[in-house]
RNA sequence: GGCCCCAUCGUCUAGCCUGGCCCAGGACAUGGCCCUCUCAAGGCCAAGACACGGGUUCAAAUCCCGUUGGGGCUACCA
């Protein structure tokens, strides 16, 4: 039997991390056992869905490298594959269950449910539909459309049904009374199914075998097992995962970092970085390794290795780990390095559009002097923003320590000369007329190392002055030096 | 409320099934030192956890029961 596994998102927003992780898993399963990964759109909620958001799951997909055998976009053979176009398989199932008599028309109105519910809660009873329209007579059934009650369709559960098991593969078996359950409703009045029955339905008839999910549908799994059961069907192999929490213990939301796998795309996180962090969080291929690449996650894989608990979406370590493969990549493909850095550039106006042929050089060659100390596309801007801009903005305390003293009008105006004097400056070039001017002076080289970097960069921080230098250039050194003088001479004050 | 799931360093986790090798291993983060023009990277070191309480056993992080704490389901949401 080919192993079949599948991703349901609803496109009413961008593909959420805690989604692409739940979609990861199902799609290393089908892969390590040469299976199918499909893509199938829960869009049966229409008023917040959009093909503009499925479009951009998609892509969000493609780039994370997790691609799909059958999907609305490519087809395939169990299709189609969009919720909205399955309306006639639902409706047939529907037909075989009433006729079966596992499903009946329900004609209670909402508001007649909500007060039983009530009801229920007042004499703190659990509720559980009454089934009072179980054995309706055609007559009443007549009466109720006569009013123009249109009816819902509850699958039956039974009476006195036996212990439901659910052997979840990570879980282990887990059982459900059926006392607990009730008839609930899987077509609304206006003939549309609802999650717990389209599900069903969707899965069968694509044969889907494997479904990893979030565990918030373990509880729903007993009602779905019924339906398989009442429709003659076998249901698949579960496996019910924790969700990702963020640092505040809570459910991943915006407060405590990004939510949308877009949103790391945007800030050059690398997609193979933000996959091994994934399966990171749910389980340890090996023992005290942290690395693995795509091919060799698939290899190891092994759904009951995965975890339990729900873990926190730690940023410091998914950066740590970017910073790893940024770091394998700047000697390997620095064109990607390069490549990952474009979106924040653009973002804080350092760059318009698609850079050309000579800005990407650039940009290759400010990469080359970050170095390692870029772990996120965005650390280029934080590093590196003064390689592409003409005036330099000093930090407030970088300035008030580096560019306060009177004395250093000096050195960096001596510096400025024997640049301007240079006749190339590469960065041994730059290092010797430093440590020359130094050694003159009787000064310690970082006594000019720092006071020029500020200069030359507005920071404290940042990659080796004689690199940078280097890149900058004599004509935007000289310049450079010659308005830390000015700045500081009007900032001092005469 | 009822039902279900979960619980090892601050965080991700290894170990748990098949008790002893675990006074619990690795990684991120933190602190210190080294390297060094700063920052990063790297190296070395440190601190840091079996939620709690009962059992079972010669022996429990590992098995059982309970408690507590999180989470979920209980919709004409998915």
């Amino acid at each position: 039997m080919t192993i079949r596994t599948r991703y349901a998102p609803s496109p009413t927003g961008y593909l959420h991390i805690g989604g692409a992780w739940m979609a990861f898993f199902n799609w290393l399963f089908a892969r390590s056992h040469a299976g199918a990964f499909v893509l199938r759109v829960e869009d049966t909620d229409r008023s917040r869905s959009s093909e503009e958001y499925e479009r951009a799951i998609f892509e969000d997909f493609r780039w994370l490298s997790i691609d799909w055998e059958e999907g609305p976009d490519v087809g395939g053979d169990y299709g189609p594959y969009r919720q909205t176009e399955r309306m006639a398989l639902y409706r047939a199932s529907a037909d075989e269950l009433l006729t079966r008599g596992a499903a009946y028309r329900c004609f209670c109105t909402p508001q007649e449910l909500e007060a039983e519910r009530i009801r229920a809660q007042a004499e703190k009873r659990p509720y559980r539909y009454s089934g009072r329209c179980r054995h309706l007579t055609a007559d009443q059934r007549a009466a109720f459309e006569r009013e123009g009650r249109r009816p819902t369709i509850r699958l039956r559960l039974h009476d006195h049904g036996e212990t439901i098991v659910v052997n979840d593969l990570v879980r282990g078996r887990v059982e459900f009374d059926p006392e607990h359950l009730d008839d609930y409703i899987i077509v609304r009045s206006d003939g549309s199914p609802l999650y717990n029955f389209a599900n069903v339905v969707d899965d069968h008839a694509m044969a889907i075998t494997h479904v990893i999910r979030g565990i918030e549908h373990l509880s729903n799994t007993p009602k779905q097992w019924v339906m398989y059961r009442a429709l003659g069907w076998t249901p698949p192999e579960v496996a019910h995962l924790s969700n990702i929490l963020g640092t505040d213990k809570k459910k991943l939301s915006k407060r405590t970092g990004d939510t949308a796998v877009r949103d790391y795309r945007r800030e050059g996180f690398l997609p193979e970085a933000l996959l091994n962090f994934f399966a990171l969080m749910a389980w340890y291929p090996e023992e005290n390794r942290e690395i693995y690449s795509v091919p060799e996650l698939v290899a190891r894989f092994r759904v009951e290795d995965l975890g339990k608990a729900s873990p926190v979406f730690d940023m410091d370590k998914l950066t740590w780990m970017n910073g790893v493969y940024m770091r394998t990549l700047l000697e390997r493909d620095p064109g990607r390095v390069v490549e990952v850095c474009l979106p924040a550039l653009r973002e804080a106006g350092l760059l318009d559009g698609a850079p050309t042929e000579a800005q990407r050089a650039y940009i290759r060659r400010v990469i080359d002097v970050l170095g390692e100390r870029l772990k996120v596309g965005r650390d280029i801007v934080a590093y590196g923003d003064f390689f592409f801009k003409d005036t330099v903005e000093y930090e407030l305390e970088a300035a008030r320590r580096y560019l306060s003293e009177p004395g250093i009008v000096e050195v960096l105006s001596a510096l400025r000369e024997r640049v301007a004097g240079a006749a190339t400056l590469d960065p041994a070039g730059a290092e010797s007329l430093v440590r020359t001017l130094a050694e003159e002076r009787g000064l310690q080289a970082r006594e000019i190392v720092h006071p020029t970097r500020v200069a030359l960069t507005g920071k404290t921080a940042g990659p080796g002055l004689f690199e940078l230098m280097a890149l900058l250039g004599k004509d935007q050194v000289t310049r450079r030096l010659a308005a830390a003088v000015e700045y500081i001479h009007r900032t001092v004050g005469s």
